[in-house]
DNA sequence: GTACATAATATTGTCAACAATCGTGTTGTC
DNA sequence: GACAACACGATTGTTGACAATATTATGTAC
């Protein structure tokens, strides 16, 4: 399983999670071109599976596909970070909603369990899976709202906040700080909408916070797409 | 082109559009088993393209994929689709804030010649391409908007209104009536954001007041004949 | 007749070879 | 030297054949 995709699974999956973690931690820079070819030897898969993960990758957001041309990073402006960021406030309140309607002892202890994984990579100083267990909480969450269609949104807009994170982030820290969840998952315990919504949104405003989505790209863009 | 993907031409694309059609006028149930040799066979195409078609249209969220068992038609349930009218009152809000603030002459020409050809198609009662233009006119909105990822998102909600609507419509009318499009036109023109943005959230409510969220009705038929 | 195992069929998944396309370097012309 | 036409190598796109898996049909015991 990738990302919360549970049709995706085997050596399909670990292509995406492997890129997707190549992009998050900035081995990949954005505009990269991921040939076919090459990763098919890196992984020792064919390359209609490459080919498959990176169609699965564009869905996400993450890459961009150019016909006859290939696989490339995506590069999104500041514009569409910000939008992203504004929408996954309005769609996780909607979760958080949903959530705390449906929340059951089992769900809570999912929950903290993910918690505890999310804190023992961030104590051993694992940034890789701290990463992705951030993200990973919030794809947790999306499950418990019980739809595929708010799962499947908050999977596209959580990746790419983490390509809008590893591109614009000032400070290198983490994507989410563990303490946020702690707070989320004690609001929804308590079963309270309100507050529970407003602790997501502070949550994501934090997560923006640590952006700076002000001025020109740091990272060079694309000189084809610059002066076309 | 199929649906404002830029990438997608071609056969591909028709099988989409097809497909896409078919369920929008009832002609496919949600749940029909969409079988790659079938299409093949029926759309004189290989199956790997058939393949990628079902593919596509998962992203948009038309059908489902179930790993060695096939593509089926997507059975969005009530709940979801709440979600998805919710939704697109928020994103498209963003975008006609964002088309009023850029928008050029030329953006308007395109409106209303995109506006004339819905008329077009609904006073010579072709429902089949009126259906397909009222879905296409927030595309054209979205790619006004001027971000990509905008107009992903809104080519998501879209697709999968078009198959909410064509599940739980109790009238047989049109997804969007051309009224509402004219008012948002005349809205964006004056450049006036907050009734621009006020006419779009009631126009989605008007489409969202014609179905009927109590009652399912499965129309069954052949695949082969759904699809002539 | 029912339940279960097993064979037969239908359907999807995978691969490696081939075709089409694109980017780049080269040559020829002016 | 500037420029266009061309050819070459690199890369993506497509196909048909084959493998893996699921569904259906068949047979058998009780």
């Amino acid at each position: 399983m990738y990302q919360g995709r549970e049709a995706v699974s085997g050596p399909v999956a670990e292509i995406c999670e492997r890129i997707w973690l190549s992009i998050a931690e900035k081995r990949l820079r954005p505009g990269a071109h991921l040939k076919e070819e090459e990763l098919s030897e890196i992984f020792d898969l064919s390359r209609a599976r490459v080919r498959q993960a990176l169609s699965l990758l564009e869905s996400d957001g993450l890459v961009t596909i150019l016909p006859n041309r290939g696989a490339f990073v995506a590069q999104p402006t500041i514009e569409e970070a910000r939008d992203v960021f504004l929408f996954r406030k309005q769609l996780e309140a909607r979760v958080i909603e949903r959530v705390v309607e449906r929340i059951t002892e089992d769900g809570i202890r999912q929950l903290e369990a993910h918690l505890a994984e999310e804190r023992a990579a961030h104590d051993r100083g694992d940034t890789s899976a701290a990463v992705q267990l951030a993200g990973g909480f919030h794809l947790v969450l999306a499950d418990l709202a019980g739809s595929d269609f708010l799962a499947s949104m908050v999977r596209i807009l959580v990746s790419r906040s983490t390509l809008i994170t590893s591109m614009y982030r000032v400070r290198h820290l983490n994507n989410c700080a563990p303490e946020d969840h702690e707070g989320l998952i004690n609001a929804i315990r308590a079963r309270a909408p309100g507050p529970a919504q407003a602790a997501m949104r502070e949550h994501i405003d934090h997560v923006e916070a640590e952006l700076d989505l002000g001025e020109a790209t740091p990272v060079a863009r694309d000189l084809r797409q610059a002066l076309g």
